[in-house]
DNA sequence: GTTAAATCGGACAAAAATATCCGATTTAAT
DNA sequence: ATTAAATCGGATATTTTTGTCCGATTTAAC
């Protein structure tokens, strides 16, 4: 559903967040190892997330990731996902037509667009910092 | 959500099934232009398709590919997707863990899992003969 | 039989996604 | 100041997916 890139920018995020929850600063070893990723390739996820100011950086020795606690109350998953993929997830035809539309669909078309609306409308409901609270109960896990 | 190489082969079967619902042999030319893909790598896909059972082909001049309208009343598109994608629609965590199980989930896992499921029901009750009516019945479409 | 129109199948090619390397830069600790 | 630990950013490499080529085979029509 979501390319590789965005599957570890997802993980990266959370891992982030629950670090900052934790208080602790998180460097690209740490999260690659938390998050189960190769590390030169998080490295470059992470900047885009830098970049796109879901999380900043702390240059230096000592240094590493962080967030904002209060943004990842507010940041859907969806926010991230479509800086990663594109609006492809809500909006690309299931076959492959150049458009998704009811005008024109493709056969597959009114029964997968609802099913998709539904996954839209949870992705746009749940926060970054729901997902990292998970993860510290212990409830959910980023590895294996 | 499916590759490229599924969504050609779900375009093709349901056109195969529409022609043969109105007595006309497919041949790999009306193929490719009836559902928009390449040529060459739709024959490699009509090959598979008919090494599967879903459909078949004649040889030599005139002919081309057909199916059987019973058996395609009775296939579900899962059974299609299977083939082509294999099982990780249904089974593949979507932050890429190891193996997607509610006794390790990832983050998403709980909120994801049920609409993911509904899809796989979907999937398991449209048959291809659905499909085809529906694009007979001018309802849908396989191109742009 | 000959020909022409088709599929078949294996090797090959191009493009996209995934991942790595490495030198440059920054900065905390000493 | 020096050092060591870190991120930054651009080039490069690998792998997977997508797509092509072409000769071999089959067979309907003449
Ligand atoms: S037209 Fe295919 S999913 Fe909407
Ligand atoms: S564990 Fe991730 S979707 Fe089930």
């Amino acid at each position: 559903m979501f390319s590789k890139t965005c599957e570890h920018a997802i993980k990266a995020i959370i891992f982030v967040t629950k670090q900052t929850l934790e208080g602790k600063r998180a460097s690209l070893k740490t999260i690659a190892f938390g998050i189960e990723s190769p590390e030169a390739y998080t490295a470059k996820i992470l900047q885009l997330l830098v970049k796109n100011e879901f999380i900043f950086s702390i240059k230096g020795a000592a240094g590493g990731f962080e967030t904002d606690l209060n943004k990842m109350k507010k940041l859907s998953l969806m926010r991230v996902v479509e800086v990663f993929d594109g609006d492809s997830i809500a909006n690309r035809c299931v076959l492959g037509l150049k458009t998704c539309s009811s005008r024109n669909p493709c056969p597959f078309h009114d029964k997968y667009a609802p099913v998709r609306a539904r996954l839209v409308c949870i992705l746009e409901n749940t926060s970054i910092m729901d997902l990292a609270l998970g993860l510290i109960a212990g409830k959910t896990s980023l590895k294996e």
